[in-house]
DNA sequence: TGATTTTAATGACAAATGTCACCCGCAACT
DNA sequence: AGTTGCGGGTGACATTTGTCATTAAAATCA
């Protein structure tokens, strides 16, 4: 089977797919971000990319977005170090068929490997948990306001970024800040980053 | 020869295991967290320790301070996701040969080790740049503060936590603030902590 | 069209934050 | 003893931030 596998840190990649050549009768491609992974989708089909989420040009999600929209014959397993709740729902509308945590052992990723391809849906349990419940509140202006906030930008630099009156993204942070239940602008901003919101 | 490998991932702890296992004559031993490679420690002697720093319950850096307390005879070499200038100091000055960031391809993890067993010191050359430069202005209590600050606790949150008075507390900040010529603590804590000084 | 949401703004007020001058106690040095 | 310097701490003040009620324009829809 042959598996494409976009990850940027070289030792963790080189290390997975060694191991995955090892463990079972997979052909490996490695590509070391983004743009790379999506240079080889264009080039040559793979039956299923393998692909962390957080990395420096394109992410794992929006290279299932582009499977998705070529239609590609291309499943897609998308690994990553945090659980943001976020994630997951993103990850699952753009057709992603697995889902799991760099803290799972190796063998759940080769199972979940041969279940994807099978066709079925696999999210790591701890994720699953984590997805149900809440969905973000945020506003997409709430959204940006929080995350220049986030930064340290001070209310006025975020109005000038937002080409919005001071009071107004004073309010949007309030609104953040309540729906959140957080107590202040940094608090909404840790809480809405760990659940993936940002 | 004798390795403990420490590092919370599972996915990434035995890939690199298995793979270190392969490529040279080494004996690896796999501890999930810094607990647990604490106690393999004390059970018995290991040649080196190959440790990730950012670990739930006791850090690389405070594994690699024990080991010089007790004048093992173990040597170290961490590796981690960020190059943060702070922590290579930090290690440094707990007696760490060797310090890589996980970008680093494989090869070079196993001649860091080879290197490092021959009491070679061995820093990534990416890192070197960056460690170079400014140090730490920090005080302790002020990256204490600062650090709950991040956590988007209030100032007289953090007065409680490090048993001070409020205006104490909002000295420590300041200062901080303007040491980092920061805009404000949320600026702040930023700056600090891209530096690798919270 | 008129009715109703959305979105942006304003003003006013309380609370939190940032700044700064100043005060101790204590060690070090003369 | 004097004084110098320093880390740790205060209190007062100006500014920023958070909340809320209210308004105005725009977009949406029956």
């Amino acid at each position: 089977m042959n598996i494409l596998l976009a990850e940027d840190q070289a030792m963790i990649r080189t290390a997975l797919a060694s191991l995955l050549q090892l463990e079972a009768d997979f052909q490996v491609t490695e590509a070391a971000d983004g743009s790379a992974a999506l240079k080889l989708l264009k080039q040559q089909p793979f039956d299923l990319l393998l692909s962390d989420i957080e990395m420096p040009g394109l992410s794992g999600i929006e290279l299932a977005q582009y499977i998705q929209q070529q239609q590609l014959d291309t499943k897609v397993v998308i690994i990553t170090t945090f659980g943001r709740a976020g994630y997951v729902k993103r990850a699952m509308d753009a057709g992603v068929g697995g889902f799991l945590l760099k803290d799972a052992p190796v063998e759940q990723l080769v199972q979940a490997i041969q279940q994807v391809m099978a066709g079925k849906k696999v999210v790591g349990s701890e994720l699953l948990l984590n997805s149900l419940g809440e969905q973000d509140p945020l506003s997409d202006k709430e959204r940006q306001a929080l995350r220049l906030a986030a930064d340290g930008k001070s209310t006025s630099e975020i109005a000038a970024a937002l080409y919005i009156a001071e009071g107004t993204a004073r309010n949007y942070l309030s609104e953040a800040i309540s729906k959140l239940h957080a107590a202040n602008r940094i608090d909404a901003a840790r809480i809405a980053r760990q659940k993936g919101w940002l």
